[in-house]
DNA sequence: GCCGTTTTCGGCCCGACTGTTTTCAGTCG
C-alpha cells in the first residue's frame, strides 16, 4: 500500500508550508487529506485507477492530481520544491513540544540551525536571549521539549495506558463528582501519546490540587484554573481538565476527539445555527440546549450516539446521519477464545488450568492451540505429542460439560508454504490456526504465496497474527494484504485479530478492509498465561475501530455454527 | 486547498495556558 507514503508526504508538505507561514487553512487541508488517506481501507492505487480519489473527504482536484503524480513518478514536484526552499531539519524541529513553526523559523532565520542537535547547542549558549520574545523560560521549555521528543520513542501501548489511566481516575474520584479518561485512550487507539482525564467538579481548584499532588507525579508541566498537565513515571504526560458538571457530556465529547471528528461535529452544529464547544451545545442566543450527557449532544444534532471507537471521521457521522452505523461487535458477544497456549508448548499453565480459567470467564468454548514441531524454541509438539495433546483435550471436554474444549494447534507455515503437520494429522483436530513464525524477511511475493497456500488447506480455519508486527519492536512482514484478504474471503478462512496489545494484528485499518472484503475474523487472546486473557477488550476495540460487526466474528457464534463455518 | 440548506467565492472549530507581554502571539489539544 502506498497510502502511508502519500500520507507522509502530505504531512510533510503541511509542516513545510506551515514553517513558510502559508495560509493555515491550506496547511490544514494537507493534514486532513493525510489523515483520511491513512485511515483508508482501500489501496489508494486501486482507488486512483478507478477514478475514486475524489470520494476521499478532503481530496479535491489539486490533491488528487498530486496523488496521481506520486503514484506515477514516485515524487511530488511541489514537495520536492518545498524541500529545497525549507530545510527538512526544520520539519523535525517543529515536532518538538513547545516549538511551533513560528519559533522554528525565527531561530532558523537568525542562526541557520537545521537539526535538533543544533537547536540544543544554541539553547545552551545565551545567544537566544537577545531575540525578542525569548527569555530563560522559553529556552528552558525548548530544552525540556527536546528531552521529551527524544524519549517519546517509548510511546505508550494501549494495554499499558488503560490500567494506568483507570488507577489515576480512581485516585481522583474522591475529589470530583465525575472522573473519566478521554482522548485517544477512550477511542482505544493502539498507541497513545498522553492520557487525558476529565473531571466534573464544582471546586476545580481543589480537584486540580489533588491531581498535582498525586503520588505518581514527577513534575508539573502546566497548571491553570481549569486544566493542568503533569508528567508521571516513564515520562507519560497526563492532562487534566476540570469542567462544571453541567458541561460533563460536552467536555467528554470534546476531549475524546478525534480532532477531525470534532471539527465535523461543529460544522454540523453550525449548519443548524448552533454552536458546539466543550461547555455545551448552544443556540444563537447562547441558550444551552445540551451538555450534561454526551448522548444529548448527538440527539440534539439529529444523530444516534456514536461510540468513541468510531470517532475518527472515517465516515461515522455520515453513516450515523443515514442510520447506517455498524452494529459493532461487543466484548460480551465473544463466546470463546480460539487461540490459547498451555504447558504442552510455551504456555505457563496446564491445559486443565486454562480450561478452568476460561470457565470462570464464562466462555462457552475454547480451542487449545499449542505450537507445532518446527517451533523448537516454543516447545512445539511432535506428531506423537500432538495426538496426546488431542487426547487430553477430549478428556477435558468430557470432564467439563459446561464448556466445549476443542483440540487445536497453531501450526507453523513453513518457509516453503507447506504446513508443519500433515493433512492426515490436521484432520483429527477440531480447530487449526496457521501462523508464520519464521522467514519474515522473505520478499513480498514469497510471503504472500506462503499465506495464500496455507489458506488453501481445507483444515486451516484461521491465519494467526496475519502481519506479524510487534508494536514498537518489529515491522509487519511485507505481505500483500489485498491478495491475502481476497483469498481469505474466497476460501472462508478467518483472519485473526490478535488481542495481545503488543500485536493488535490485524489492526484497525485492516479490520475495516476485512469488513469491506467480506472476510470473517476471530478475536482471540493468544494467551500464554491468565494475564493474557485480560487482553480481549483490546482486540475487540480494534475490531470495533474497524467497524467489524458481530455477524462477521467467528467466535461470537454459538459453537455448532462456529464449527460449521468450514473453510473451502 | 477544500467545499456548498449563506453554493463557485469566501469562508474554514474553538478555547485555555504560557511567557512575554501592558493587550497578545504562539502553542496545544
Amino acid at each position: 500500500m502506498r497510502n502511508f507514503e502519500i500520507a507522509f508526504a502530505f504531512n510533510q508538505i503541511a509542516d513545510l508550508l506551515e514553517i513558510q507561514g502559508a495560509n493555515p487553512f491550506r496547511v490544514r487541508a494537507y493534514r486532513r487529506a493525510a489523515l483520511n488517506i491513512e485511515g483508508l481501507a482501500d489501496n489508494i492505487e486501486t482507488l486512483s485507477q478507478q477514478g475514486g480519489l475524489h470520494d476521499i473527504p478532503g481530496i479535491g482536484g489539486d490533491l488528487a492530481s498530486k496523488i496521481d503524480e506520486y503514484l506515477r513518478t514516485g515524487t511530488i514536484e511541489f514537495h520536492e520544491q518545498l524541500k529545497k526552499e525549507v530545510p527538512l531539519g526544520l520539519a523535525k524541529i517543529v515536532e518538538i513540544p513547545s516549538v511551533g513553526p513560528k519559533t522554528a523559523k525565527e531561530i532558523y532565520d537568525r542562526f541557520r540551525i537545521e537539526t535538533i542537535e543544533d537547536l540544543e547547542a544554541i539553547c545552551k549558549t545565551d545567544k537566544l536571549m537577545g531575540v525578542p520574545g525569548f527569555k530563560q523560560k522559553t529556552v528552558d521549555n525548548i530544552l525540556r521539549g527536546i528531552g521529551l521528543y527524544r524519549r517519546r520513542k517509548g510511546n505508550y501501548l494501549l494495554g499499558r495506558a488503560v490500567p494506568l489511566a483507570r488507577e489515576l481516575c480512581k485516585y481522583l474520584e474522591g475529589c470530583a463528582e465525575r472522573v473519566a479518561y478521554a482522548g485517544s485512550l477512550r477511542r482505544m487507539k493502539e498507541i497513545v501519546h498522553d492520557v487525558d482525564i476529565l473531571a466534573a467538579s464544582k471546586d476545580p481548584a481543589q480537584t486540580i490540587q489533588a491531581f498535582l499532588t498525586m503520588p505518581y507525579v514527577q513534575s508539573v508541566l502546566a497548571q491553570g484554573g481549569t486544566k493542568a498537565s503533569v508528567r508521571i513515571q516513564d515520562d507519560l504526560q497526563v492532562d487534566l481538565r476540570v469542567v462544571d458538571p453541567q458541561s460533563w457530556g460536552a467536555a467528554m465529547h470534546y476531549f475524546t476527539g478525534s480532532k477531525a471528528h470534532n471539527i465535523r461535529m461543529r460544522e454540523r452544529a453550525i449548519k443548524q445555527g448552533l454552536k458546539l464547544n466543550e461547555y455545551g451545545l448552544f443556540d444563537a442566543s447562547e441558550k444551552r440546549l445540551a451538555g450534561t450527557e454526551e448522548e444529548e449532544i448527538f440527539e440534539k444534532l439529529g444523530l444516534p450516539y456514536i461510540p468513541p471507537v468510531l470517532r475518527e471521521d472515517w465516515g461515522e457521522i455520515e453513516a450515523a446521519a443515514e442510520g447506517n452505523l455498524p452494529n459493532i461487535v461487543q466484548p460480551e458477544d465473544i463466546r470463546g477464545d480460539l487461540h490459547m497456549h498451555t504447558t504442552w508448548s510455551d504456555g505457563k499453565y496446564s491445559a486443565e488450568e486454562m480450561v478452568e480459567a476460561s470457565r470462570k470467564r464464562g466462555y462457552k468454548y475454547i480451542a487449545l492451540t499449542d505450537h507445532s514441531k518446527s517451533l523448537g524454541v516454543a516447545g512445539g509438539l511432535s506428531d506423537k505429542d500432538l495426538m496426546k495433546h488431542t487426547e487430553e483435550c477430549r478428556a477435558l471436554d468430557a470432564k467439563y460439560p459446561d464448556i466445549r474444549v476443542l483440540a487445536g494447534t497453531e501450526v507453523d507455515i513453513r518457509q516453503d508454504g507447506t504446513l508443519d503437520y500433515s493433512d492426515e494429522l490436521l484432520a483429527k483436530l477440531d480447530f487449526v490456526v496457521a501462523s508464520l513464525h519464521s522467514g519474515f524477511k522473505q520478499d513480498r511475493a514469497t510471503l504472500t504465496a506462503r499465506v495464500v497456500r496455507a489458506m488453501q488447506n481445507p483444515y486451516v480455519r484461521v491465519i494467526g497474527h496475519p502481519t506479524g508486527r510487534l508494536l514498537g519492536d518489529r515491522d509487519p512482514y511485507d505481505l500483500d494484504l489485498d491478495e491475502v484478504m481476497k483469498e481469505a474471503a474466497r476460501t472462508r478462512t478467518c483472519l485473526e485479530v490478535n488481542s495481545n496489545f503488543h500485536r493488535l494484528d490485524l489492526n484497525d485499518v485492516h479490520c475495516r478492509k476485512a469488513r469491506e472484503m467480506g472476510v470473517h475474523v476471530i478475536i482471540s487472546t493468544d494467551s500464554h498465561s491468565y494475564d493474557d486473557m485480560l487482553n480481549l477488550p483490546y482486540g475487540v476495540a480494534t475490531a470495533q475501530r474497524g467497524w467489524i460487526e458481530k455477524d462477521s466474528v467467528l467466535n461470537a457464534k454459538p459453537v455448532e455454527e462456529m464449527l460449521a463455518f468450514k473453510p473451502k
